[in-house]
Order: structure tokens, then sequence, then C-alpha cells
DNA sequence: GACTCAATAGATAAAACAATCTATTGTATG
DNA sequence: CATACAATAGATTGTTTTATCTATTGAGTC
């Protein structure tokens, strides 16, 4: 695949929590379900969802009639939180260039545009909540 | 590896560019000295240097005394012209969500997001250039 | 022209990522 | 309490990406 800006975990990860967002709320939505809207491979799925519930941005019900709804009001949940619970790390301690330390005292060549990019990267996922996931039920 | 932002390809060649920006330009760098500088395998640095050679972002001289040096001015090679070299896509036609089509007309649900950040990544990356690369020769 | 340095090319191997399969646990309903 | 539904968990397979290995071609130097 070519990535465009996150892997496919994350992206699927996106995808679920925007896909759950827009169904009613009294309603969960059952894994297999959502599996089918997102387009996404049900088991590879289940993983994801597990991370999800334990960051407490969707909730699980087990047996008949279960499924995943919002852990919490939409406009709490920024895409920042959905990125970070599905491995993205925002403050990474490790540098583009390979460096072992690289910060503002001893940056490596590229750091103050790498910092620009995150900071643009975090900027963005920081002021889209679920609110701006556009659309009727999918 | 926990992607960043890029693959490992592009990262790498973001790399190998700056280290070849930082040298001075009369005096080609050998892929084995860029190789050690840059923490890159050798033979992975080569194949990625192939496709830099392609887009005319270096110049190459084989035999001794050769090795890569910038094909043109730094200040006319933009971050954007890497990652394009090295794989990434600018304008894909693919949808986050999987769509088959997806735009302005039939947006999917994380399309105005999407195409938001798709152009906070694209301004970054067109307005660094290896201008913006900082410090003495690596 | 023989020798060395250095890029190019192609094939192979290792690792990471993505996807699938099988089984288990939990919960509502008749 | 038996049955069906649905999440959770672990193990296994497949695919892509990254890395390595082995040549080959080109260019300078003696």
């Amino acid at each position: 695949m070519l990535t465009l800006h996150f892997n496919r975990t994350t992206e699927y990860a996106l995808r679920a929590m925007a896909i759950i967002a827009l169904q009613p709320q009294y309603l969960p939505m059952p894994a297999k379900a959502l599996s089918k809207a997102a387009g996404i491979p049900q088991h590879y799925l289940s993983k994801i969802m597990k991370k999800l519930v334990e960051e407490g941005l969707v909730k699980s019900k087990k047996g008949h009639g279960g499924g995943f709804i919002l852990g919490k009001p939409k406009k709490e949940i920024h895409y920042f939180d959905i990125l970070v619970a599905s491995g993205y790390e925002p403050n990474p301690n490790r540098c583009v260039f390979g460096w072992g330390v690289c910060d503002t005292e001893a940056p490596c060549p590229l750091h103050d545009s790498w910092v620009d990019l995150n900071e643009a990267l975090k900027e963005w996922a920081m002021k889209n909540t679920l609110i701006d996931v556009r659309g009727g039920p999918v």
C-alpha cells in the first residue's frame, strides 16, 4: 500500500469511529455490520475496536442486540484521540534523522521543519472531532 | 516501526537529500559515505538514490571521485519533490473511506477533514526547501 | 591496459504489517 | 436453561515493505 498519512490500522480506526458516530446513538452497531459498512475485515476490525474500547472512545455491549456506541459525546472525541488509540505516537522521542538526542538544543538538520509538520498535524487532529463527520447513517 | 507521517523509504529520502545539501557542492558524496552518515543500509539507499537521480533532484557521477551532488539549487528543491520522488501520492484518487467515488459532489463522511489535512501537508511540503536544512556538513 | 573506486541492477532474505481462522466468554430472549 | 447473537482472545497465514547479497557497468589513476 502507498501510505498516505497514517497506516491502515489508523485509517480503519477513523473510518469505524466515523460510521459509529453517524448511527443513532441509542442503537448499538454490531461489529459485523460495522465491518461491512466500513469495508474492514471483521477480525482485523475487532482488534482495532478493542483498543478503542480500552481508551473509552466507544462502549461495547455483548450479547443479543449488542454492539458498539460512542463512549462520550461526539464533540469530545477528537481525531487526535483516535490516532493515539490506534497507535500513533504524538510526541515521539525519535528523531527523523535517526539521532539519539535531537531537540532545540541539539537539533538535527531536519528538526525545525519536522517540528513544524508535527504541529500542523497535531493541530488538525485536535481541531477535528466526530461532529465534523458529515452525512446521514452509513 | 511506528510510522510517523511517511514510510521509511520517504524518511530516508529526506535524510539523504538533507545530508547532500549540507556538503560542499563541488564535492560529490559517495553513496557509502552517505549511507554511513544517514544511517541507511547502503543497498537500500542505492535504490532510493536511483529514483532521486531519475527525478533530477541529484546528479550522480560514477567512478573514482564520484558520488552525488544536488541536481539543482537548494532553493529549488522542495520537500514536496522529495516526497513525490520517493513514492508519495500528492493527489490520491483514493478515498480514506474506501469509496469508489469521493469528491465535493459526493463526499464520504471524512472527505472534508481529509482534504483539509492533505492541504496542510502539501503546504508544509511546498514551503520547505533544502535551504531550510540547517547545520554544517554532517 | 590493469586496477580501484563507485553507481546501477537484479535476486534473495528478513521483518513488519495486514488479514484470516478457530475458539471462548458474555448477554439477552424464548 | 437452551439457543442465538455478539464481543473478546489467541494462533496462524498471507502480503508488503525493508534489508541484504551478488553481480555488472562506468570512470578515473597509475
